[in-house]
DNA sequence: CTGAAAGCGCTAACAC
DNA sequence: GTGTTAGCGCTTTCAG
């Protein structure tokens, strides 16, 4: 690494002291205009730029905003992610993104290196593995604002934003029902998860309501989230005796897996058989038969959840904050699977 | 923010001087096993943890890379940033992820701060407006690790790993022909981008390749790579009175657009119409018909990056760095359309 | 083996 | 208006 520039350097060249050189740079009323012009002159010849650590180090705000989540790569997180971007951006924060790889090892790591980074504030869903919360009490002991979003945990008393599941899984299901369907099933992943718990419970809700049987054998829980795994429950799923008229994915991806086999099997979509997911993935709309599914408002969740923590770090007192939980509804899109 | 906890702290616990206390917790083999034994006790005890900001501080070396890209929104990126974690992590490297969101401004601004925060090595995708490079030339100036990946640019002279676009293109244009295709037609992006140029280059060398004209009227350009501007395109494509009868696609998702008006139209895929994309992004797979494209080993090519900066920034004599650039070959998938 | 002191780059009291 | 001094939390000579 080069030596770079320091406020050191500028001083010396103008025969005045750093102190001088730190508040002109930063403009502050206190310095002639004079000297402030000649210090920017001089910091702009010899190519100045301040060190971002050392004030940190200072002011114990780096104005950085921390954000875990599972993956980068499905459109939900990405997309809240660019929400959480857009509005820290405009309050002069940055965001510093990790992904856990629904690890919980990985996900207690990148807690403590945040928390040690001087972050002003850490944004986490949880990964899948995650059951403990210690690494996140800890650091909400040591006084770091957390907010949990989408994959939150109840027990945990912290700002939360989520999906309204419940009430998205209900709303899609009563669809299903009203389009004629008796026989639901139902793909999920493990009820360990407030998420997955939360749709499947709206999922029972929405066939109690309307005097439907419950038959565990159209649940599958599967832990994998990807098309062959939903592919191959489905398979066992059509193998019963008495089929499901329906299936109700957890996730698109899943409605994605159901589909491909339905075309191998033959079943005709939407005829023999209904088929929703969950989450409004792009790739609901272009497969066809195009899917029904419920929209998640995924970029609105990250802004949000950014201006939720923002809030709660810019609060001076810290009993004046108080812990805030959203819960977002999701929107019904109706399309040719159902 | 609480007060935290320093080495200061220990110290004056234990009665010794901050020095000790420093050693001791990095294991030095220069202090006595009681005496860490004693430090590490009382650091637990008091909850002790290291301010990362300050080591930065003094050893000059924050192990954090920083990562720009257009978006973390598209598969390609979202997957190479999984592998440059995938490797940095291993080294004990962390790794920052900043969106340009397309925006040459919102790019300068980021790698400022990325500059200024004693980030290790930036590796940086360009977005489609950057076409001034000083910003870059500037870093590099300063002695910060720079590695260009997938948007690169040629006049600059920096390790860099991406596609073999031409390659590619023409490629998969190779193989429309081969299936019988004469009248091919292109959709691409501004001739700016070396991506978009590399692409157009594959393209019609294979058409002169196997003596077939060249159509200035099959070509078309679009800024914005969304399915609502390739349907459009395909539209006017399809007025013509000499229509193509394939369609190859700069990027998978302009493929979608496509294969969604060829729908509206009464279009019949492949008879009619071959269509072929650029990427490999899930949806062409699941799409009916299902798409042929080129495949890019997109985690691949962030785990290059990714170790390449890393020997980079590990070259003890900036002298015996030589800087790389690899080219890694797509793979044609035949699916459906073609 | 341990301590004193200097310093990373910058800011903030407190003087004058 | 500007300089002096101390210090953010930590590491690293240099002594002893």
């Amino acid at each position: 690494m080069k030596k770079s520039i320091t406020i050191k350097d500028i001083a010396k060249e103008l025969n005045v002291s750093t102190a001088t050189v730190s508040r002109a740079l930063r403009n502050s009323s206190e310095i002639s205009k004079e000297t402030k012009q000649a210090v920017m002159k001089i910091a702009k010849e010899m190519d100045y730029h301040p060190n971002l650590l050392a004030r940190s180090l200072i002011s114990k705000s780096s104005k950085v905003l921390g954000v875990v989540v599972p993956t980068i790569n499905r459109q939900f997180w990405s997309n809240s992610i660019s929400g959480i971007e857009s509005v820290a951006y405009k309050k002069g924060y940055k965001v510093m993104i990790f992904q856990s790889a629904e690890s919980y090892q990985k996900e207690v790591e990148i807690v403590e290196i945040l928390a040690n980074s001087m972050v002003d504030g850490i944004l986490i869903a949880f990964s899948k593995e995650t059951q403990d919360f210690a690494h996140i009490e800890h650091i909400v002991d040591r006084g770091i604002p957390v907010l949990l979003f989408e994959r939150v945990c109840d027990a945990l008393q912290l700002s939360k934003v989520k999906t309204d599941d419940f009430f998205g899984s209900k709303t899609i299901v009563n669809h299903l029902i009203e389009r004629g369907r008796k026989k639901i099933a139902y793909i999920g992943g493990p009820l360990s998860l407030t998420v997955c718990m939360d749709r499947f419970l709206g999922y029972q809700s929405a066939l109690s309501d309307n005097n439907l049987p419950f038959n565990q054998d159209w649940v599958v829980e599967i832990s994998d989230f990807n098309t062959d795994n939903s592919s191959e429950a489905f398979k066992e799923l059509w193998k019963l005796e008495n089929k499901p008229d329906a299936v109700f994915c957890f996730a698109d991806i899943l409605a994605i897996g159901v589909l491909a086999v339905s075309k191998e099997l033959g079943i005709k979509i939407p005829r023999d058989l209904a088929i929703a997911g969950f989450g409004n993935d792009d790739i609901t709309k272009y497969v066809s038969p195009s899917i029904s599914t419920m929209a998640q408002p995924s970029f609105e969740i990250g802004q949000l959840a950014a201006r939720l923590i923002l809030k709660e770090i810019n609060s001076e007192e810290e009993i004046d904050f108080i812990y805030k939980t959203e819960i977002i509804k999701p929107n019904l899109i109706v399309r040719e699977s159902s």
